[in-house]
RNA sequence: GCGAGCGUAGCCAAGUGGUCUAAGGCGCCUGUCUGUGGCACAGGAGAUCACGGGUUCGAAUCCCGUCGCUCGCCCCA
């Protein structure tokens, strides 16, 4: 027997309803915010994604599904939403557009990482970007469209956290002090953080073992180390989210791990997460259009996991409307009923009706099981006597009541 | 890449060496009700007990290997 290959899901018509809800809910707010859609391909040469992501990380090193094909081009399933949208604005001039420009997305993600709770190596993320504005009430704007997401979807008890890394001007200084630091306790680190040391001692910070924690606690912070730009900005930033009172914390340790951020970074997570909480994660990226060949443009933007968002509604019991029923089943007995029974479903289609002929291999019995069983509301019969007469019994389902009536005066009823 | 747990019908699951040609429940189908659902009752279909090898008179049950799934680490949505 095949299986989905490992670390993908089929996404079941009983399990639409959170994605829809979500997807409705977020093109919703995109919306009000003035973004548009963007939908860019699969996959897309895999320069895109080594240069932008940055080639010491995870993802480039170990997690991009990368091949070539037919033609000898090495292509990469997208790892990450990001890039591809700034390769999209560069590619169609989106420059001379008014800036900035404000899109969104809904697209499959793949990362090749073992799989587990929250964690898939397809996945699906909604998420936002604005190009072409470095002024902090953007950050601010952005950010509380993210909380407003969760907000509207019903999320209860998460939590926004924000920090500044800083830019390219005061984060190589930064760096070198919080390594300083570290160095000089480095008996007490764990094992893993002592080579983190020289590959990216900014991850120290986010360390889970006890004692790195403590030494985290203490360690330099990048919010007091900033340039003076980076600085304003920051306190900026500040500023604007208290104005649009949004409820934030300042999480020093609070890092992230793709290389194209600057400044402004930040996370939403469930207070009670499991390992895998992060719910939404962003920030600024104000090099990475540079990096790839434009202009100095200014980016911020944000990206969801849509398996972790439903995943948060259904664990926190929020309430879902289900995707709506056919309004009828039609039912039929007989041979002679059912040319004019599939005749009757096709016309309360046509006229926009939801129906849909029930099989008359059945007795009527089963058919009348069938429609309570699919939750449909209404079931028309037709028979013998019905099509003699020219009628169609309509049975309430919820209220136990039927009624005939006249097809012509049925039809003209139920497209109304 | 590393560590742990688990694999019995579509789903949940009993059984941990001897009528197990595998219990029960949900769901599905049929009938009681020959043209009327939900409830009840009765019946039915559906399982190479993940796969391969070994131990044994005898294996779903014990051992080894493989595969798969789940959870955790790393990292991330």
């Amino acid at each position: 027997m095949f299986q989905a290959p490992r670390g993908t899901n089929d996404l079941l018509p009983q399990d639409q309803k959170y994605w829809r809800y979500i997807e409705s809910k977020a093109v919703d707010l995109a919306r009000q915010y003035g973004f548009g859609r963007i939908d860019t391909p699969v996959f897309e040469d895999a320069n895109l994604f080594v240069r932008s992501v940055g080639e010491g990380t995870d993802i480039v090193e170990k997690e991009m599904y990368t091949f070539e094909d037919r033609g000898g081009d090495q292509v990469t399933l997208r790892p990450e939403g990001t890039a591809p949208v700034c390769r999209a604005y560069l590619e169609h001039g989106m420059h001379n557009l008014p800036q900035p420009v404000r899109m969104y997305y809904f697209c499959p993600v793949f990362r090749y990482e073992r799989p587990q709770a929250g964690r898939f190596r397809e996945h699906h993320q909604f998420g936002v970007e604005v190009l072409g504005d470095a002024d902090p009430s953007v950050d601010a704007e952005v950010i509380e469209l993210a909380w407003r997401l969760m907000l509207s979807l019903g999320l209860k008890d998460t939590s926004l956290l924000v920090n500044s890394i800083g830019d390219t001007e005061c984060r190589p200084a930064y760096v070198g002090e919080l390594k300083n630091y570290y160095q000089g306790h480095e008996s007490k680190l764990c094992a893993e953080c002592r080579q983190r040391l020289d590959r990216n001692p900014l991850r120290l910070l986010d360390c889970k073992v006890e004692t790195c924690r403590a030494l985290g606690d203490e360690a330099p912070r990048s919010s007091d180390n900033l340039c003076q730009a980076c600085q304003d900005h920051w306190s900026s930033l500040r500023g604007y989210l208290n104005a649009v009172a949004i409820p934030y914390e300042i999480d020093h340790r609070l890092v992230r791990g793709l290389d194209y951020y600057s400044r402004t970074v930040f996370e939403i997570q469930p207070l009670e997460g499991g390992a895998q909480s992060t719910i939404c994660g962003g920030g600024r990226y104000d090099g990475l259009i540079e990096s790839l060949g434009g202009r100095s443009t200014p980016g911020i933007g944000f990206a969801t996991g849509m398996e972790r968002l439903a995943l948060n509604l259904e664990r926190g019991g929020v309430e879902v409307p289900d995707e709506p029923s056919p309004k009828y089943l039609v039912a039929n007995v007989g041979d002679a009923a059912r040319p004019a029974a599939l005749e009757l479903a096709a016309r309360l289609r046509a006229n926009g009706v939801g129906a849909i002929l029930s099989s008359g291999s059945r007795g009527l019995r089963g058919q009348m099981r069938q429609a309570n069983a699919l939750g449909i509301p209404y079931t028309a019969i037709l028979g013998d006597d019905e099509i003699e007469q020219g009628v169609v019994m309509i049975r309430d389902m919820q209220a136990s009541t039927q009624e005939t009536k006249p097809m012509q005066e049925f039809l003209d009823s139920a497209g109304a």
